[in-house]
DNA sequence: GTTCCCAAAAGTGTATACACTTTGGAATAC
DNA sequence: GTATTCCAAAGTGTATACACTTTTGGGAAC
């Protein structure tokens, strides 16, 4: 039997699991996700294909992508910038955030496992961690993951995904109108939903995430400040 | 006075309202959403170049957005494809809009206008003229706009985006998968939930609506065919 | 006749080139 | 002194160039 010889004289190996452009619209997202980059800063096209050594072609692609997830601005001939999330985009974001939690949570109190509460009490126990050692950004990155760990738990990896997108857009939406809901509040408030799904009991789990969710939109400072000069002077 | 003497040599016009990007992503979401391009049909960057009149960088990045959007694969160093999702996908992105549009129903039984329920009937109505008249790439995109107009009268943009992409993808899984549903069933079916939204009964809306999703889905044929060489004969 | 292999063709991936727009500031007009 | 104009620097938008990979087809080996 004729083996066939495969040609296989390097690892040219391109990508592989993260392309340049990934890599670049990763750094960036977590810079934005753990409150590194603050809302309308400039991201220049050649400054950023030097920190990653390639060229604009790459960084390019990399700022559409993430212009259509929304974290970023495209102003055509005058770049790109940190997206600065407007109060009715919070407010909508916020909205559908409760809408598609509460759905799958009451879906979730019906088949969750016990493994599964064991992995969520983990996972709480890491947020408190980076609570305690005020780690601003682990515990900002742990309480959004909070949630698309539930998501995650229903099997579907599409919802999952819809979720994180939301939940980068509301880290945006925190950092832009500087939530003063505190860590501490919104890591016991996780607690008190993964009590109320073991106790596998939908409507109040239900409640306490619409709450949380509440609490945490008004916690924004959703009204106009001084330093947003377009939405102070807008004629109403 | 020294009148600015501007190189004006021709017209490149960067893009005014739709750039060229949007244009092409536009033209082949249409063009997949209306069933006029198979599943797994080559999406070669020079012809579609030269289709456009542009040069492949802005067809790449088009490509790239209908990647996120998950009606393109992109296979490395292979090219580009109209996405054939699988029948694991096509389940979770029905089960998602499920969840999505039954909390959304119901949210919007409560708050729903006469005039947005006359709005929906004219809507109705156009799906079942183009229905009668056997237009198939019109009756498509009305029976799957129906839902984003229920998603819009929430008046949630934001929601409205993400159901969207659901939308989108779900054309390409009915095509991929031969739909056997038929557009008159479907159009009934509508009829049934805009009737129960009059009468503000949201428990036999969202009953309506799931069961709609659910005959969608179940007239999928999303076991194996045979020319479904790979999944047919893949080991379970 | 079939299989293997290699070279040419076609196509993708990234970098670079160049035209155009925006921007900031210096020079000019008043 | 203030406002306007204009130019250069910086930056974006698109096209093109080029290296490398995949594909294809034909001929040699068996």
């Amino acid at each position: 039997m004729p083996r066939r010889q495969l040609a296989q004289p390097i690892r040219p190996l391109p990508d592989a699991n993260g392309s340049a452009t990934q890599r670049i619209v990763d750094a960036i997202t977590t810079a934005i996700v753990e409150r590194r980059l603050m809302p309308g800063t400039k991201l220049a096209e050649q400054q950023i294909a030097d920190i990653f050594s390639v060229s604009r072609t790459l960084v390019r692609q990399a700022l559409n992508q993430l212009s259509r997830d929304r974290l970023v601005t495209l102003e055509p001939a005058r770049g790109a910038f940190v997206a600065q999330p407007s109060v009715e985009e919070a407010r909508q974001v916020f909205e559908a955030r409760k809408l598609i939690e509460a759905a799958m949570l009451k879906q979730l109190c019906a088949v969750i496992t016990d493994e599964q509460i064991a992995e969520l009490r983990e996972h709480l126990k890491a947020e408190s961690a980076a609570v305690r050692r005020s780690d601003v950004p682990g515990r900002t990155r742990l309480l959004a993951d909070f949630h698309v760990v539930l998501a995650r738990m229903l099997g579907n990896e599409v919802l999952a995904e819809l979720l994180t997108d939301l939940l980068s857009r509301s880290s945006l939406i925190s950092l832009m109108y500087q939530s003063s809901h505190s860590a501490e509040h919104s890591q016991d408030e996780h607690v008190a939903i993964v009590d109320a799904l073991e106790r596998r009991d939908a409507r109040a789990a239900v409640k306490l995430l619409e709450a949380h969710l509440g609490n945490v939109e008004r916690n924004l400072h959703l009204h106009p400040r001084a330093h947003d000069l377009a939405a102070v002077l807008q004629p109403a």
